[in-house]
DNA sequence: CTTATGAGTTTGTCCGACAAAGCTAGATTT
DNA sequence: AAATCTAGCTTTGTCGGACAAACTCATAAG
């Protein structure tokens, strides 16, 4: 194929791409940790040896990968990047590729059952009163499909949270972010769903504190069937989802 | 807690900042498709009215959020994010979080075996052709572990692709890039290794090609189990990924 | 019809500048 | 002496202009 190769290929990267890099193996690696400084603008300039534009454009980049953010006095440091910024961006990829709600839902099964495997077996006390916080809240507001549809997010990611795993808990989180919002539709559009929402998490919880994992599984399977039943008579799981409909995963970002 | 609101907040975010949500705006929502030209520096400055500096700072954002790149003449357009890139940074997401390779074995478990069951029941005769050469290259090079491993880590992207879920396709790539590059060491450092590997892929394209569920649930539980049992010879599960072991799925990424 | 050429664009980088906000330390007040 | 104020220094965000390299495109030459 390939002629012999008499010179090795030449780096032919930008220099903001390369100011990036460098910074962020540094952080990669460990040798600069979260929290730390990584220096001034000015600083920067001096040790790269190119311009502060260059530098700023290199800052770019690792700061909306969620490498680098700016302190309350806007000085650089390296920080640990945040599930939650990250699933945004997952979710914005999904939506773009046009999913559909049946692989959401499928997916979601999968992965929601497993939260909650681990969940009944590693939960912590804490993470129980997380939950039984979450659940009394919501038992509050069974009338009111707005701020149900809230809690209802929370409680599963607080399930994650419960399963001590932290890489099911951010696989779970760019299909729940896409899959959650139509919570409220669904829960405002079937008589009952508030309740039965409220009712399938006590039994979630209930089987955490005993430890019952089938039971834990059973009720998952349940909860999700529920949502799909709801979300059958308002649209095709086949449909995609949508680009209008990223308005509210969207509002949630600020 | 707060008094009554007499105004509005105030927006303060960057221009650059606002560039890049404005662009993304259109994006998200479908007013630019994927392909489609965002325009030149020159036009954006025009549009936005803000200096080319700063439009350039909102590009590297939208450009490292994979929402837009340049294409051969550098032009600047729409594009579909690729998942490959999202879940690079997801993997160093996880790696900065120390998560432990007990994390990764679960999840992965959970996951994999998914990815079998949807395959299983939708695999296209493409899908299957697809693993069946990857299943022959791989039988060609038992003896080499690099390579194989390299291979391994196809075959099980085949299979997420052929579960025809793009959600779960995505939801399994960060701790697949994470959990694959041991592969190598475990197949170099166990004796039939590469062996019992091969046979496993045997066996998963044989139960996809009969639609046969539970033997491809059985042998990816296997297949996993095997990868377990060979990392605990050469390490603990619970220590964390680490981040020198980052130059490998480091590298991969060029 | 293909190739070569050359003008015009566009990007990547650099330089210098300035206002606003934050920080620091000396000066002032109680 | 302790607390407060103030003025200067630093740093960031933004701007304007500039230039070389790479690319585009249309026209001229073979």
């Amino acid at each position: 194929m390939a002629a012999t190769p008499l010179f090795r290929r030449i780096d032919v990267a930008p220099a903001y791409q390369k100011v990036a890099d460098a910074i962020e193996r540094e952080i990669i690696n460990g040798r600069i940790k979260p929290g730390e400084p990584i220096g001034t603008e000015q600083q920067l300039v001096e040790q790269f040896g190119v311009n502060r534009s260059t530098v700023r454009e290199g800052i770019r980049v690792l700061e909306e990968g969620g490498l680098i953010r700016r302190d309350s006095s806007r000085r650089l440091q390296a920080c640990l990047p945040r599930y939650n910024k990250l699933a945004t961006r997952l979710s914005r990829a999904l939506i773009l590729h046009e999913v559909t709600f049946r692989e959401l839902f499928e997916a979601s099964m999968t992965l929601e059952v497993a939260s909650v495997e681990g969940a009944v077996e590693r939960a912590t006390d804490e993470n129980i009163r997380e939950l039984a916080d979450n659940l009394a809240r919501s038992a509050e507001v069974v009338g009111n499909p707005a701020v149900l549809a809230e809690l209802d997010a929370e409680f599963h990611v607080l399930m994650a949270k419960a399963s001590q795993n932290r890489v099911l808990q951010l696989a779970r989180e760019p299909a729940a972010q896409l899959f959650f919002p139509t919570t409220e539709m669904i829960v405002g559009g079937v008589p009952e769903g508030g309740a039965r929402l409220v009712e399938a998490h006590r039994h979630l919880l209930e089987a955490i504190k005993r430890r019952d994992k089938a039971a834990g599984v059973l009720w998952t399977r349940r909860h999700l069937q529920d949502w799909r039943r709801g979300f059958e008579k308002i649209a095709s799981l086949d449909r995609s989802v949508e680009h209008t409909y990223m308005e509210h995963a969207y509002a949630a970002r600020q």
